[in-house]
RNA sequence: GCUGUUGUAGCUCAGGGGUAGAGCACUUCCUUGGUAAGGAAGAGGUCGAGAGUUCAAUUCUCUUCAACAGCUCCA
């Protein structure tokens, strides 16, 4: 007998060898067929796999994330057998599971598969997903394998185990296929009950495009059709959301060719919010403490040289700009750290004037990769919402929580309300790589993780991530769909005040070196304001909103009131428009509604007699009439607590 | 940068070897209408660019540029 430690801390006894399915059917019948996988003693493992010692176990089902990715590698074999009943001959990559659902790399040897194709491969997995075909694990030589894929004639499969260590190397087979694999596996396919192939790709084997390119199917499945259709639903809701496609509809920004590519440039609305958006930062930060400060968009060579990025970057970047002057050479400002280096050295500085907090929304240009451009959130110039600390290093906790704190509040005065955060500390071997002494590096991974905590963000801490001049913390938000994107950051830096010998003089009269912190709430204006978009569907709050109220007169007969009304309103400080085409009420409030315009104002003859205005809220339909006063106190109470749409 | 897909009016898209079409938007006129599309007329494109095949190309072929998806990359 053994004894297995439950998560809920209950201890049960079990006959030495018993499967987790065993034990699930041991609590109920119900709870055993929901069961895709075991955590056994923290591994997650085959819930068919027999347990010989005392363990902790936790039963995974498909609400667990462990759960789920086993379900869908369990899926990428079943499309693999199903490929290879289609396709015979077809040589096989890797098939792990990703975030959502999961991929095969597949080698077709000179065919090609169409989104007809992915139909026909669906259906064919549902027929083997029937079958509730086990999934058998089995411990093989090195030796047995090599010999098997060599039979099979897949060099992608005998190129992975020949990396791997004798003895350690595993088959799983279902139906009639059989593949390399760690696994762990579901019982049987029969847990597959929703299947969706969702695209095709290139993708170079291992990763490394002097490699053959082979071809990538990726899918997802559910254990209910339910749950597919739910996942599509918010697949079609996140195409909706596109913020290319509502940039253009809502006229924010726009693209040219002739002007380059990934060099977006912002429409008078988009300008408008864009606006609003740093104002609001910029006033939080002078609370705060950052001293604004401009500089150029170019800089001297030498000043990449000194830094570094020269070396480093310097091939990749936009290169330098030649001037009639021999030998002169300026380079686009690749990110603001190295100007804001030299503003530091323009006097010299005593440990009572730190921390120094250079702030600046700064326009950097990076020749990104052709094929890496994407919308917003990838271009080739954007503005940073860039600051430079340079404190001490006994000073870089508390700077560490006053820069939360003002990341924490611009996430929720903006509606993010789901977010975590990324601890990038060293590798926890291999210390060479990095800058700084000991010393420092331990103070400032401490005391990020100490304000970390006891700012109680929750807290993902990952070895090896961090830069080799610093660690740092990465935002993490959670958008209106759950899709994660990285938004702010914070970073240590010992490496430029190191190039740039910045100094101050400490109480005993000594130069010291100061500490460098680099952060930007938003990472870009380009990049916040896109994900801002999707976050909100491209219903912004009404503090940013572009325009707040569209005044829709009935007629032209009410003309007249309708300017009143817009000229009050624009005293009062609210944007509005008014709709002054001579066109029906219910066609000026569809286009209104379509805009996403936040407040309407339907004025007619009953208004301009009363001096009222009906008021109406986007999606949410009419309100009644009200005063004006009434109005502008509604509007402006819902700007000054910058209240999200709703 | 690599692989694949796409490129027709401001937008969304149809068409197809004999020099182009719809809806919306736009302009003008009619309509003055009370909470999600009133009516009519008009204007607008050398079908991404270059070359080739052909009597003839927007349609076929090649090259190129761009967008999209993925890969690689990201100070």
């Amino acid at each position: 007998m053994m004894n297995i430690t439950f998560p809920d801390g209950a201890v049960r006894q079990y006959e030495t060898g018993v499967t987790a399915l065993d034990i699930a059917k041991s609590i109920s019948e119900g709870l055993a067929r929901k069961v895709l996988a075991a955590k056994v003693n923290g591994e997650v493992v085959d819930a068919t796999r027999p347990i010989t010692t005392d363990a902790t176990l936790q039963l995974l089902t498909w609400t667990d994330t462990d759960g789920k990715s086993t379900m869908w590698h369990s899926s990428a074999h079943l499309m693999a057998e199903a490929l290879e009943a289609l396709y015979p001959g077809v040589k096989l990559g890797i098939g792990p599971a990703i975030e959502n659902g999961f991929y095969y790399d597949i080698d077709l040897g000179g065919r090609t598969i169409t989104e007809e194709d992915l139909r026909k491969i669906e259906a064919k997995m549902v027929e083997l997903s029937k079958q509730n075909s086990v999934y058998t694990r089995a411990e093989i030589s090195k030796a047995d394998a090599l010999k098997y894929f060599t039979e099979k004639g897949d060099e992608y499969k005998l190129e992975l185990i020949n990396d791997l260590q004798d003895g350690t190397i595993t088959f799983y087979t279902q139906g009639g296929f059989t593949d390399l694999c760690r696994g762990p596996h579901i019982p049987n396919t029969g847990f597959i009950k929703a299947i969706k192939l969702t695209n095709i790709a290139g993708a170079y084997w291992r990763g490394n495009e002097k490699n053959k390119m082979l071809t990538r199917i990726y899918g997802i499945t559910f254990p209910n059709q339910k749950e597919l259709d739910e996942y599509l639903a918010l697949v079609e809701e996140a195409k909706k959301r596109d913020h290319r496609k509502l940039g253009k509809e809502l006229e924010l920004f726009t693209f040219s060719e002739k002007v380059g590519l990934g060099l977006p440039m912002w429409l008078p609305k988009g300008a408008l919010l864009r606006e609003r958006l740093q104002r609001f930062l910029q006033e939080a930060q002078i609370e705060t403490g950052y001293l604004p400060v401009v500089t150029p968009h170019i800089g001297n060579k030498n000043l990449y040289v000194t830094s570094g990025h020269y070396e480093k970057y310097g091939k990749d970047s936009f290169q330098p700009i030649h001037t009639p002057e021999e030998g002169e050479e300026f380079m686009l400002k690749p990110m603001n750290c190295p100007h804001h280096c030299e503003l530091y050295k323009a006097s010299p500085k005593s440990y009572k004037d730190l921390p120094v907090r250079f702030a600046e929304f700064g326009t950097v240009y990076r020749y990104e990769q052709h094929g890496e451009l994407h919308g917003l959130t990838r271009v080739r110039g954007f503005t940073q919402d860039d600051a430079h600390l340079f404190c001490r290093p006994d000073q870089v906790k508390e700077e560490f929580m006053k820069v939360i704190d003002l990341v924490l509040f611009v996430f929720e005065s903006l509606g993010f309300k789901n977010y975590t955060a990324q601890v990038s500390l060293r590798d926890k071997e291999d210390r060479s790589k990095y800058i700084g002494s000991e010393e420092n590096w331990e103070l400032a991974e401490q005391a990020i993780i100490e304000s970390a905590a006891e700012k109680g963000l929750p807290t993902v801490v990952e070895y090896g991530e961090a830069a080799f001049y610093g660690p740092k913390l990465d935002f993490m938000v959670k958008d209106a769909l759950g899709r994660k994107w990285q938004l702010g950051t914070i970073q240590v830096d010992y490496n430029l005040p190191e190039r740039f010998e910045l100094e101050y003089i400490g109480a005993d009269n000594a130069r010291h070196r100061p500490v460098m912190i680099h952060r930007a709430p938003f990472g870009s204006l380009e990049r916040f304001i896109a994900v801002l978009i999707e976050h909100c569907g491209g219903k912004f709050p009404l503090w940013l909103t572009p325009t707040q109220v569209k005044i829709l007169p009935i007629s032209d007969k009410t003309q007249e009131y309708a300017e009143k009304v817009a000229a009050a309103l624009k005293k009062a400080d609210i944007r509005a428009e008014i709709d002054d085409r001579s066109e029906k009420i219910g066609k000026k409030i569809r286009e209104a509604e379509l805009a996403k315009i936040p407040y309407m104002l339907v004025l007619g003859e009953k208004e301009a007699t009363d001096n009222l205005v009906a008021v109406r809220r986007q999606a949410k339909g009419d309100l009644g009439a009200m005063t004006l006063e009434q109005f502008t106190a509604l509007v402006n109470d819902e700007v000054v607590n910058r209240k999200p749409f709703e």
